[in-house]
DNA sequence: CGGATTTGACCCGCGC
DNA sequence: GCGCGGGTCAAATCCG
């Protein structure tokens, strides 16, 4: 919808990545040279100590900057979601004519966002900064929590294995009526006991981009690593979750990978507390974007920004 | 041979 | 009640 791009937009190109990407990486270079290769010698733990205070407050400082900033944002979203919903209120024709095609349960999923593009996360929870979770009711979305993901593929690729760690059986293909492109059905591997359910289908409007929506959420870990660059199966399509770098697109969001981000920050946390290395800043960076998935709309503009800045950046997309 | 995939049949909700 | 369309089932098939 125009106005959930409107509200994405502008947060995301004055937010955060281009501050991370002025601000962390460069002092922190200087502490971290100080620190390691120019250390010497004269008192390496004072020094140290002082340089971690020094840091500590660093990103105290930011850390309030950006609360202050999300503030702003929050402030500016709402007044451009009232505005949404006066447009609704007074037009609600064509967004009924859109919703009233979809079944039962999408729709009350999907809820207030009845838009049938492709661009929308439904996530479920409730967010803490955004008053949508007492504007809206929205208990039947805690029996399954949506999550739609866009992968961008090899134009070349024909199937429709999205690589995302899990282990998927498909049980199902149909043909839609609004996309051309056929549709798969995957029960996860691990089925009865883990209830996901992920439908994978391509874009209507960029066939190289495969979008999947998630059905609940794993009662168990992604069975490896390896799984994600390997594949369980025969995965052909790449899992780079970043849409940001190319095109209009709004939205894209990989939850597993935030998941195997929750364990790093385990693994990080239990070993030394690498303060600038590459990964803990971009650790940080998508720590912030899954603070925010607790807001739908704030996570696909943010996880695009984060996404695109990210690749931008590291653009063989290792990780 | 066993597990995964394919694919037509079937089920079910919704609109007319 | 009927038709349509999305979702699921399950027998057949494929593949390592």
């Amino acid at each position: 919808m125009d106005s959930f791009s409107l509200v994405d937009t502008s947060l995301d190109l004055n937010c955060k990545p281009l501050r991370l990407k002025d601000e962390l990486p460069a002092p922190p270079k200087k502490d971290l040279q100080s620190n390691f290769s120019g250390s010497g010698n004269k008192n390496p733990v004072n020094q140290e100590s002082g340089a971690l205070v020094e840091e500590l407050n660093r990103v105290s400082a930011e850390n309030k900057k950006l609360t202050e900033m999300l503030t702003v944002m929050c402030e500016n979203y709402n007044a451009l979601r009232n505005q949404l919903i006066d447009y609704m209120n007074k037009n609600p024709e064509k967004e009924l004519s859109n919703s009233s095609k979809k079944r039962k349960s999408e729709s009350s999923n999907n809820n207030g966002n009845t838009n049938n593009m492709a661009t929308t996360i439904g996530n479920s929870e409730s967010s803490s900064t955004d008053e949508e979770s007492c504007k809206k009711p929205r208990e039947e979305t805690i029996k399954a929590k949506i999550t739609r993901v866009h992968y961008r593929t090899e134009a070349s690729d024909t199937s429709l294995v999205v690589k995302d760690g899990y282990q998927w059986r498909k049980y199902g293909q149909k043909v839609t009526r609004d996309n051309p492109s056929p549709r798969a059905y995957f029960k996860c591997s691990f089925a009865p006991s883990c209830p996901v359910k992920k439908k994978v289908q391509r874009s209507v409007e960029d066939q190289s981009v495969l979008v999947a929506t998630y059905e609940g959420e794993h009662n168990h870990p992604v069975p490896s690593q390896m799984d994600a660059t390997s594949g369980s199966s025969r995965c052909v399509s790449l899992p780079s979750a970043a849409l940001g770098s190319t095109g209009p697109r709004i939205t894209t969001l990989d939850v597993t990978k935030s998941k195997s981000i929750s364990n790093e920050e385990k693994a990080a946390a239990g070993s030394k507390p690498r303060i600038d290395t590459p990964e803990v800043r971009q650790f940080l960076v998508e720590q912030m974007a899954s603070s925010l998935t607790k807001d739908p709309n704030f996570t696909t503009a943010l996880a695009a920004a984060i996404s695109g800045k990210i690749f931008q950046h590291n653009p063989n997309g290792k990780w």
